[in-house]
DNA sequence: GCCGATCTATATCGGACCAATATAGATACG
DNA sequence: CGTATCTATATTGGTCCGATATAGATCGGC
């Protein structure tokens, strides 16, 4: 899903800024399965714009930089649903920590057991963002997203547990 | 992950040439997360060898391509363990289909049901792989990477097998 | 009351990375 | 016998991210 389908897809809700699909991505999370930087939504804008697939409107703002707000326009409503309709492509999931794990032979005892912790806390805070926001989803869709991204942290976690055994613990390695 | 330090990690495991390491990706899979593409690859290669950290022997080969194998260099073991001793990046799980669900409103009950199950089909097929690879695993890191890895893959398809009743099959709208 | 941090808001640039393509002989399959 | 797949390296166009620049407003703490 390239920038600009997301952001044909998040004006589909309602007109908004660069500033505000950007936070949308960090607020709402939209879920966890999507992201994009300023350094790409700008650019994307622009090109949209162009295109005449959204339109955009500048606001003067006392006390505040200017706005310039996005609304999609038919013709990139229709865009939006065809590119919905033509395979998707797959998943990827790049994962660090898994990539390290792979080498904790090479590795401290104690750096794999921190290496462990940390992974699990952010996991962690990433599933309780997520059950925090269980239930204020609008539509069914997010509904299903917010599900998904909670059945998979949680399966996450479940494992990380059960294998936190085999590693050294932080505090040990520290006392000795 | 940088594509440089993802080759030294599999150079820590034995020589290889860039064809390989991009088939260890496809084949292994990597337990799926990790990947890098040739585009990404050959350039790496090229720096590292340039920065020392890794060592490249040609072999002419008769009736093949010639072969540039590469070695990692004690500098680049030392710079390979360094840079998993820095804090590791945060995963990313980009999911096209989960973005296409948050739209499911706006699309045919056709098209959704269909995505539904192409991509439940995805799914199934990489938990095959990783169960299909299974006890095949030659250090502790890698069946982590396995085990996290079906983890993941299963809990996605509970959570999937669950909500498909929401959604119409696609064969009752085909035969409509 | 003032200082630093954070917020609103847009934009660009360098670098990293991917997908597609080019090349080319070998082998395997039907 | 032709086509597809395999081995093997490499480049290019384009996409995307992270960092950085700019700049006034507001907010919290001391």
């Amino acid at each position: 899903m390239d920038v600009r389908t997301i952001c044909l897809g998040i004006l589909t809700r309602g007109d908004a800024t660069g500033y505000e699909i950007k936070n949308l991505f960090e607020e709402d999370g939209y879920q966890h399965f999507v992201e994009a930087s300023f350094g790409s939504i700008y650019p994307a804008l622009n090109r949209l714009t162009e295109d005449g697939l959204v339109s955009a409107r500048e606001e003067a703002q006392e006390k505040r930089p200017d706005r310039k707000v996005y609304s999609i326009t038919p013709a990139g409503r229709s865009a939006f649903i065809a590119s919905l309709l033509k395979p998707l492509p797959e998943d990827r999931h790049r994962s660090p920590f898994v990539f390290a794990m792979l080498f904790s032979d090479l590795l401290p005892g104690a750096r794999v057991a921190s290496m462990f912790d940390a992974y699990s806390a952010q996991i962690q805070t990433k599933l309780a963002l997520l059950q925090e926001s269980n239930g204020k989803q609008k539509t069914q869709g997010e509904e299903f997203a917010n599900g998904f991204g909670r059945a998979i942290y949680e399966a996450m976690l479940n494992f990380l547990k059960t294998e936190r055994a085999k590693y050294e613990t932080a505090e040990a390695v520290a006392a000795e």
